[in-house]
DNA sequence: CTGAAAGCGCTTACAG
DNA sequence: CTGAAAGCGCTTACAG
C-alpha cells in the first residue's frame, strides 16, 4: 500500500527523527539550521512532499476555499473566478471550484465542501436556503456572499453599492433629459437586481418621473427577447437601464435589428463593466463592478476569520464606477 | 482537538463497531441491512459525514480532479469549466481548479496537485514542459491535454480534428470564389492554432492559391489590431480564415469600424463556436468545437486510467461540425 | 457478517 | 533543539 515517500523515509536519509522532518516542513515550528539543510537534502533527493490529507487530519484544518459558482456564462464571473484563484494562491490557498445550475444551491454541492473541510467558502451568484448556510456556521466555517445577499440572515456579504449606483444612473439619465425610462431586470429574487431598481426608482420617483419595469434574467438571450418584445408591443422609452451588461448587449442588438439608433432614438445602460462592454460594436456606458476590491474584502475576512471565528455578519459594499461611453 | 463528531461517536451510539460505521460508508463493503439501519440512524442523529482526509490518507487515493486553466477570458473556456464540473460530479469527483497565467503551467502550480494527490488532471489551453509533466506519470497519475497537444510526448491528448477542419473551411472559401485568403493564427505556439492553419495551407497549396498569414493571439484585441493594421497598411484579401471565434469577432468590429461590408467584401470564419459568434451583431460562420463530446471523451479516458493505471498515449480527436452564419 | 487491531503520514505536547 | 510516542479518522486484512 505504501508507494510514495513519507516523512520517515526522509528522516532515516536525513539521520534524523521523523519529528524533525515534520519540523521543517511546518511553519513556525523550530530546527536548528544544520538540520534543516541535512533533512532538505534528504528530501530533495528522495522528492519528498508533505502529504496534505495527514496534515490535515491532524490539524482539522485545510488549505482549500469553496467557490461557488453558478453564472460562468455571464463573461462577469470568469473575471471573478480569475481574481478569487489568484489573490487565494498568494495566500497558500487552493480552490475547490463547485458548480450549481440551480438559483439555490444544493445540499449535495454543500457535503462536498463540508467532507472536505473547506477553510472557508465564498458563494458567488446564487443563493443557499438559510438552513444550509447555517451548517457552515455549525461548522464555523467562514462564508461570504459574493455580490449576492441573503434576506433576513447574518452572513457576511460583499458587494457593489448597488442602490446608490442605481440612484446614480437615475440622476444621469434625468440630467441627460429623460422622462420616460424603463429598468430591465435580472432575476427579480436577486438582491443585486432589487437593489439597482430600488435606487433607480427613489430618484425617479423624486422627480416626479415614472418608469416601467420589464422582467429579465440576467442573460444576452433574455436581454434579446425582452427588447424584442418591448419594440413589438409599446412605445419605446428613452432610456434603458439594464441590470447588468450581457443583457444590455442583448437589448442593444435587439435594437439594432429593429435599426433603432443609440443613443439618439433610446440610451441604454448596463452594469459590470465587462469586457466586451468596451467593444466597438457596443461601447456602452455602464457601472463599474470593482472586482478587485470586492475580491480583497472577501479575501481579507476569509483569512481574518480562519484564524479566529467570530461569525461576523456585514454586508460590505465597495464603490463602483460609473463609466460613460456611447450610448447615453 | 477532537472537534467534529466520527465514526466512533456513531458506533458507540449505534451499538456497534466503528469498523462498522465504517463498512457502512464505504461502496463495496459487506454490512447486514440491520446494522446498516442502526448506523445511519445514529449517524442522522449525530450529524455525522465521513472525514474525507483520513479516507485519502489510508486509501491513497482521492476523489479530486486538478482542472488547470489559463484562457477563462475566451467564452470558450467557462464552457469547458462548467462541463468538465458537471461531468466528474456524477462521478464523484471534485474538481480543484488552477488558474495559470503564464502559456507553460509553473512548477508551482503542479505541487498543489501532487500535494492533494489528485486523481487525475486535465490540462486546457496550457502546455507544460515534458519534466513537470513526467512527475504525474511518475506518480501514477492519469494526465490529459484539452484542446492542445504537447508535441513530441506521449501524453493523452483529446482535440477537435483540426487538421481536416482547417482543410473544410479552406475547401469552402475556395468554393466559394475566394482567392487571396488570409489565415489570422492565435498563439503560434500552439498545436490548436499549427494544425488549423496546416490543414488550410494544404488545401490552398493543393489548388494553386496563396494566402497571408498573419501573427495574432487568441484574444478578441489581438483580432481587432491585427485586423486594424491590415486594413492601413494592405490590400484586404477576399477572405479571413480566424483562428478562434473571439478573434474573429474583433476582426469583424475592427472591419465594421472601417465600414467594410462582410460578407459583401470580406469573408471571415472563426473556430470554436462561443455562444457570442451566434449573436446578431455577428452571425459568424464557423466550426464547432464539440465540447461536450471532447469532454466525455476525456473523462472516460481519466476514469479508466484511475481504475488501472496504464499511462497509455493517444491523440484523440473528435470531429467538429461546420456552421454557416452570415459571414460568408 | 462483525469486531479488535494495525496502520496511512502527519503534528504536537512531553521529556530530555 | 531533538526524539519517542500518542493520536487525527478512517480502511482493511484477520479471526471468529
Amino acid at each position: 500500500m505504501k508507494s510514495t515517500i513519507n516523512a520517515k523515509d526522509v528522516a532515516k536519509l536525513a539521520g534524523v527523527s521523523q519529528s524533525s522532518v515534520s519540523r521543517v516542513y511546518f511553519e513556525g515550528a523550530k530546527v536548528s539550521k544544520k538540520t534543516r539543510q541535512k533533512v532538505l537534502a534528504a528530501a530533495e533527493e528522495l522528492g519528498y512532499r508533505p502529504n496534505e490529507f495527514a496534515r490535515s487530519l491532524i490539524t482539522n484544518r485545510t488549505k482549500i476555499i469553496g467557490l461557488v459558482m453558478k453564472g460562468v456564462q455571464n463573461p462577469f464571473y470568469p473575471q471573478v473566478l480569475t481574481q478569487f484563484t489568484a489573490s487565494f494562491k498568494k495566500f497558500g490557498y487552493s480552490i475547490l471550484f463547485v458548480h450549481t445550475n440551480s438559483d439555490e444551491i444544493q445540499t449535495e454541492d454543500i457535503e462536498t465542501l463540508l467532507n472536505y473541510n473547506v477553510a472557508g467558502v465564498v458563494i458567488t451568484d446564487a443563493t443557499m436556503s438559510l438552513n444550509v448556510a447555517e451548517s457552515f456556521r455549525a461548522n464555523q466555517i467562514p462564508l461570504v456572499f459574493f455580490n449576492r445577499k441573503l434576506s433576513r440572515s447574518n452572513f457576511y456579504s460583499v458587494c457593489c453599492n448597488n442602490l446608490s449606483a442605481g440612484r446614480a444612473i437615475a440622476e444621469y439619465l434625468i440630467a441627460k433629459g429623460s422622462k420616460d425610462m424603463a429598468y430591465i431586470s435580472g432575476n427579480e429574487n436577486t438582491s443585486t437586481s432589487q437593489e439597482r431598481e430600488e435606487g433607480f426608482s427613489e430618484v425617479v420617483t423624486q422627480h416626479n418621473l415614472n418608469f416601467k419595469k420589464y422582467s429579465s434574467d440576467y442573460t444576452y438571450e433574455g436581454g434579446y427577447k425582452t427588447a424584442l418584445a418591448i419594440m413589438e408591443e409599446e412605445a419605446l422609452p428613452s432610456a434603458f437601464f439594464v441590470a447588468n451588461d450581457i443583457m444590455a448587449l442583448g437589448v442593444m442588438d435587439a435594437l439594432r435589428k429593429k435599426e433603432i439608433q443609440v443613443p439618439a432614438q433610446v440610451k441604454v445602460i448596463g452594469f459590470d463593466n465587462i469586457g466586451m462592454s468596451s467593444w466597438p460594436a457596443y461601447e456602452l456606458t455602464t457601472w463599474e463592478q470593482p472586482i478587485e476590491k470586492m475580491v480583497e474584502e472577501t479575501v481579507t475576512y476569509l483569512l481574518a476569520e480562519m484564524i479566529d471565528y467570530t461569525g461576523t455578519a456585514e454586508a460590505v459594499e465597495v464603490d463602483g464606477v460609473f463609466i460613460e461611453r456611447k450610448t447615453t
